[in-house]
RNA sequence: GCGGUUGUAGCUCAGUCGGUUAGAGUACCGGCCUGUCACGCCGGGGGUCGCGGGUUCGAGUCCCGUCAACCGCG
């Protein structure tokens, strides 16, 4: 697939920016929040009501596609977004989250990663060279470094080591990657809450040259304070033409915060697995959708947002489903939660275009300090 | 009427040779989830061991009686 793939920034307002990613397959509006569809789906979403939510984009897994149904099928069937049935653009994650997340299945060493499957215990080698081949033959349109997630809490000289090893991991990458117009190779910097490191990685990246930047090894434990503290810098050391996208993150005031200081593309898996296990995100906050308190309320679970599950059912409906474990109450709970968080960005996207971003964040934290409607 | 089996948490059950404050699953009440090993994880409340007597230092457990449910025979 030819053409372009660009970065405008349209409005700032303070360190927020406000823009649009182009791509072959359509516009990323920024800030974006990319939806997490690791195995080739959002999980009890229809692509299209993803679509309808609001999402530009998708995030799709290199680790779990890989050993399931497997890169090579999925190319032999037309690529992910065909096989999917979402032909907008796809992010694809490296399989370095799972560097982190499943250190109790692989050895690590210079080359890359072993993995014993989760599902059948077979062995995997993934290296740089062969995520890059994974993310080509799935087709996705932002492919991503394979680096190693640093976890926390690290000491400096273990965030080193592991920062150093994703830097030499961004360039075995870029070398790999080569040139595929209209597809982007993102950077992922690394350092742990230290701020030299930090500045290290991101010039070590730039160095190295890329379409854009992320913003790798937060929300993994360190605490929104500390999270704030390092994207308080790290956004600035990253090339202002550029997406800079925070993995992983977040909660709704994670997202607000992250945009405030300078961030343009989030993915979370918070709205879809809180979908499915009965949190709901609303304006107000946070609700347990399971609680009793639930269970004769006729009310919708936000009465300002326009998604089917608030638009239809009752909280008392939704509180029974998900006791029942039936189905729909994931499919409702996830829609709703993936509809508020892209309202959300709209919002934001909306009020830094204006220069009323301050405003917009006050009034965000002033509803949710009020807390979900009384009980009936 | 006779013989047998079973009565332990709301429900389904475990409980060794008689031995600390009687357990599990589920249900109930609540919390958690941040580049998804995830329809998941964690915590909490809840019992006059059918009832009455007896033996014993000590009984859910052994003995006697009794009530109930179920099965079989009349």
């Amino acid at each position: 697939m030819g053409g372009r793939f660009s970065f405008t920034v349209t409005a700032t307002d303070g360190r927020a920016r406000t823009g649009v990613i182009d791509t072959p397959r359509g516009a990323i509006r920024t800030p974006a929040f990319m939806p997490v569809g690791t195995a080739a789906t959002v999980k009890a979403m229809l692509p299209e009501s993803v679509r309808a939510t609001g999402a530009d984009i998708l995030l799709g897994n290199t680790y779990h596609l890989m050993l399931r149904p497997t890169a090579e099928r999925i190319a032999a069937l037309g690529g992910l977004h065909r096989f999917m049935n979402w032909e907008r653009p796809i992010l694809t994650d490296s399989g370095g989250f799972q560097v982190m997340s499943l250190a109790s299945l692989r050895r690590l060493d210079e080359t890359g990663v072993r993995f014993r499957s989760h599902i059948d215990g077979s062995e995997h080698h993934l290296t740089p060279e062969r995520s890059m081949e994974i993310q080509r033959l799935l087709g996705s349109d932002i492919v991503m470094c394979f680096d190693e997630c640093t976890p926390f809490p690290a000491s400096e000289a273990v965030a080193r080591a592991s920062m150093e090893l994703s830097m030499r991991w961004a360039a075995r990458s870029r070398d790999a990657f080569g040139d595929r117009p209209g597809h982007a190779l993102f950077g992922i910097q690394q350092g742990s809450v230290f701020r030299d490191q930090r500045a290290e990685s991101a010039g070590r990246l730039r160095e190295i040259g890329f379409d854009g930047y992320a913003i790798g090894g937060l929300a993994v434990g360190e605490g929104q304070e500390r999270m704030f503290e390092v994207l308080d810098y790290a956004p600035a050391m990253l090339p202002e033409d550029r997406p800079r996208y925070l993995m992983g993150v977040g909660k709704p005031d994670d997202i607000v915060g992250a945009v405030e200081r300078g961030v343009d593309m989030m993915d979370c898996v918070l709205p879809s697995r809180s979908g499915r296990t009965a949190q709901g995100w609303t304006r107000r906050g946070q609700v347990n959708l399971r609680n009793a308190r639930h269970r004769d309320d006729p009310r919708p679970l936000d009465e300002g947002c326009a998604c089917p599950a608030c638009r239809n059912y009752s909280r008392a409906y939704l509180h029974h489903v998900i006791r029942a474990d039936e189905i729909i109450g994931s499919m409702l709970l996830t829609w709703h939660n993936l509809h508020y968080y892209q309202e959300l960005m709209q919002g934001l996207r909306g009020a830094i275009a204006e220069g009323a971003l301050e405003g917009f964040v006050h009034a965000f934290h002033a509803l949710r300090a009020e807390g979900d409607i009384e009980p009936l």
